[in-house]
DNA sequence: TTTATATTTGAGTGATCGTTCAAAAAAACT
DNA sequence: AGTTTTTTTGAACGATCACTCAAATATAAA
């Protein structure tokens, strides 16, 4: 019944999501794919289609594990608080991948030919942005929000943060820096949850 | 004494950077330079190098500029506050320009092949950053800024929110919620500026 | 073993990339 | 006018770009 796929799928899509994420979209090009992955340019058209929608796949496989270790650090952790610093943190210090964030980074890079990666992106960061909404929920009911703290934009704030920190943590900074702007973030946050 | 130069270098640059801040370094071809800039290759070599080259000087440009515009707010505001809230909200709210800072987009745009644009940007950063420092100690003196406050721990606090506005401006969220989050930013650096 | 089907291969497509350079053009000086 | 100097021009370079497709390969079913 035909031959067998040589690749699997998942792990091909990780490596190629961390090529596309530390290179960009028009960084990278199909031949850094190509040798990255060991795929012939046709095995990859027919796995992923072109090089838009590859990034596309990419950016899906992105936000998945990113909101899945989101809701793993939320479920695990004590707080939402805590749970949120953890989640950050991990981000700041993980050395094996780019520090800022793919859809951001999506976003400045292709405002001018892609136009639908650029929406894709605008909408992944929204839902993102619902996810936190809800875990605010959770947290107000055990008291961590103000009844008073409107969670919307609690969460666009706490956004603010975590695009910010990233962005900043990109150039090469000491941790120690790193960690203290994270407590202030921190700080800052739930500052405003407590209105 | 031979030809006389067309084209107005100052005004060259500006266009130049535009683009650059627009597309990115390699999401901006030297054709789209070509015509934006009506010029033709052998002009633009002859006045600006090669394509890394010119980058750089269109950087140079925008962090003149930026740096500019930052001290003329501080000077003709009546606090360091206030000064900073007015040179944010007009970073947020011109609709000619991206919304990212060219600088932190570079530095997550050029991490594997140019090492030194990668460089340049978060030298300049950093050098915004002692500006920032210089600004908080007038504030101090003012009173705005408490005597146990860190003024450089502050100014990277200041840096990440303005990195953290900018990056969310960048989706075209509506102009209310973007004022509010600098409203937010801005409280929380008073908070920590009174330590 | 043969057939049918699914997958991979990699040479090759035209287009575009950054870059060069000899020639043309335009000014000032003699 | 003629010469010298500076700048602009744009055709052209080899390299690389995203992408294609007929052929080769590898499996299961007949």
């Amino acid at each position: 019944m035909g031959r067998l796929q040589r690749y699997d799928k998942v792990e091909t899509l990780e490596k190629a999501m961390n090529i596309f994420w530390r290179n960009g979209f028009s960084g990278t090009s199909l031949r850094d794919l190509e040798s990255c992955l060991d795929m012939r340019p046709g095995s990859i058209y027919a796995s992923f289609g072109n090089k838009e929608s590859f990034y596309q796949q990419a950016m899906d496989f992105y936000a998945a594990r990113n909101f899945d270790n989101f809701k793993k650090h939320m479920e695990s952790a004590e707080s939402f608080m805590a749970g949120l610093g953890q989640f950050i943190r991990q981000i700041l210090l993980d050395d094996q991948s780019p520090r800022c964030c793919m859809l951001a980074k999506t976003i400045s890079d292709v405002s001018p030919g892609s136009d639908k990666l650029h929406a894709k992106a605008t909408m992944m960061i929204s839902s993102f942005e619902d996810i936190i909404v809800t875990e605010l929920t959770r947290a107000r009911k055990n008291g961590e929000v103000s009844r008073n703290c409107n969670l919307q934009s609690l969460a666009r704030y706490i956004q603010v943060q975590i695009l910010g920190l990233r962005s900043y943590a990109e150039m090469q900074k000491p941790s120690a820096e790193i960690l203290d702007l994270l407590d202030d973030a921190l700080t800052a946050i739930k500052a405003k949850a407590a209105s």
